[in-house]
DNA sequence: AGGCCATTTTGATCCATGTCAATCGGGCAG
DNA sequence: CTGCCCGATTGACATGGATCAAAATGGCCT
């Protein structure tokens, strides 16, 4: 009956989570990990499809993604819409709702996924009596502002190719983070959203990977690409690129 | 000799400050706001056309805006730069250094300034022992992703009208906070900043407000805007318009 | 007070990307 | 296995905003 127990609180534990290394818990020791095993109490799968939480949803929790693929989405009032980030393993959603107490985007797993539910009154709580977790918290948050920034620098002075590029290298990046291939994955999203996500139409999107394919670039074929040329790409967006995005 | 004293440390307090409602205190009774004044070493002016700080330098400390009008500029690595907001008055500075221990934009001053320095170990330190700061330490920050977010949707999917409508509306509702005329005001940044913060040439943005003008909108004459038709803009971007940028 | 230079305005033209439309292709349900 | 349907590709054309150019305005420094 102890095993079993013990068994399942191994499950959830952050301390002994592969993904330790890109989310919360980053950088701190294995006895501080253990503290933050308190956190998360509860995992959620979600289907293709669903949503974590919507705009306008009450503010709780914060997610970690486990497995699994996300985009969030903003709304204007008129009904226009776009996709703010596309997210994977390790990354946190949810931070938009502490400012208001309610969700300000909605977050769709793009793939079936699964998230460890933490709560945002325990973070707070942890985080005040433990300061290293503060610490990587907040850089968490600072992080994505300057990620944010370097979404706004792509869509307020960037060409269509520079962006596809961008979007491209910070995917195989990402990827190679993980431990999977850098030049060759699958597009979890669509042409429409990726478009979304950059300020392109989607057609803009399909013509430019197509034009990347004959210049040698990358190999398209649906969701399946190949980065043939990274040097090259990065060359297109005027040398070594944006930190962020 | 103890007068002095005592009038100098009110000079620098928070529970004194008369920004206290809009600035990192909001929400404190009293006597949490002085736990507070100890935040708050040191103040520091700025001529326009200084920089609090520059993309690279080390983080140190945050900054809270006391008098004036800045500028955040970001830049890529091939020498494009992009305005990436603009801070009055109550409003921090430098959260973009915390993930990284670096800044990653430059702050300018656009008219003399002066801003509170915040060490930001010292705000960690206290935001442990003080719940509420600590609480709305992080609503600041999340806010600020939030509106990250409705300005990555105006570059994004916005025309040039909608975003400059939403620009000046933006302006207009945070001068109202202060206690500023929502209708008329001075513009500190030149067409040119307006135009990189919004992805637009200052061509562009001469010419839109020229238009709105001529439509009775507003009443433009160099950097003095006066909003005529407030409704007016508001419909010109789809009703009620964002919550941000 | 005067003059200079930065900023703004306005005009003419061009081009990247959007729009509209048709076809193609692959994955999934039955 | 087959057909359907959603998403992707490709083509033709339209257009909003960029670009290039010139003139006007006003703030600021001497």
């Amino acid at each position: 009956m102890n095993a079993p127990l013990s068994l399942a609180h191994l499950k959830t534990a952050c301390s002994t989570c592969n993904l330790r290394e890109l989310c919360l818990p980053v950088g701190l020791s294995h006895e501080q990990l253990e503290t933050l095993d308190e956190l998360v109490y509860t995992r959620k799968r979600l289907k293709r499809g669903e949503s974590l939480f919507r705009s306008g949803d009450e503010f709780q929790s914060l997610y970690a993604i486990r497995s699994g693929f996300f985009k969030t989405r903003v709304a204007t009032s008129d009904g226009r819409d776009q996709v703010s980030g596309f997210q994977m393993a390790g990354e946190l959603l949810g931070i938009d709702g502490i400012g208001t107490d309610a969700h300000n985007c909605d977050a769709v797993a793009l793939e079936d996924s699964e998230v460890c539910v933490i709560p945002y009154s325990k973070l707070e709580e942890l985080s005040r009596k433990f300061e290293p977790l503060q610490h990587h918290f907040h850089k968490v948050m600072s992080r994505e502002i300057v990620r944010d920034h370097g979404v706004m620098l792509l869509l307020g002075s960037m060409r269509a190719e520079e962006r596809l590029a961008a979007f491209l290298l910070n995917l195989s990046q990402r990827f190679t983070a993980r431990g999977y291939s850098a030049s060759e994955f699958i597009l979890r999203m669509t042409r429409e959203e990726i478009g979304s996500y950059l300020g392109l139409k989607l057609e803009t999107v399909s013509r430019t990977f197509s034009k990347f394919q004959d210049e040698g670039l990358i190999s398209v074929q649906q969701k399946h690409i190949r980065i043939t040329d990274i040097p090259g790409l990065k060359k297109l967006m005027g040398q070594t690129g944006t930190a962020s995005c």
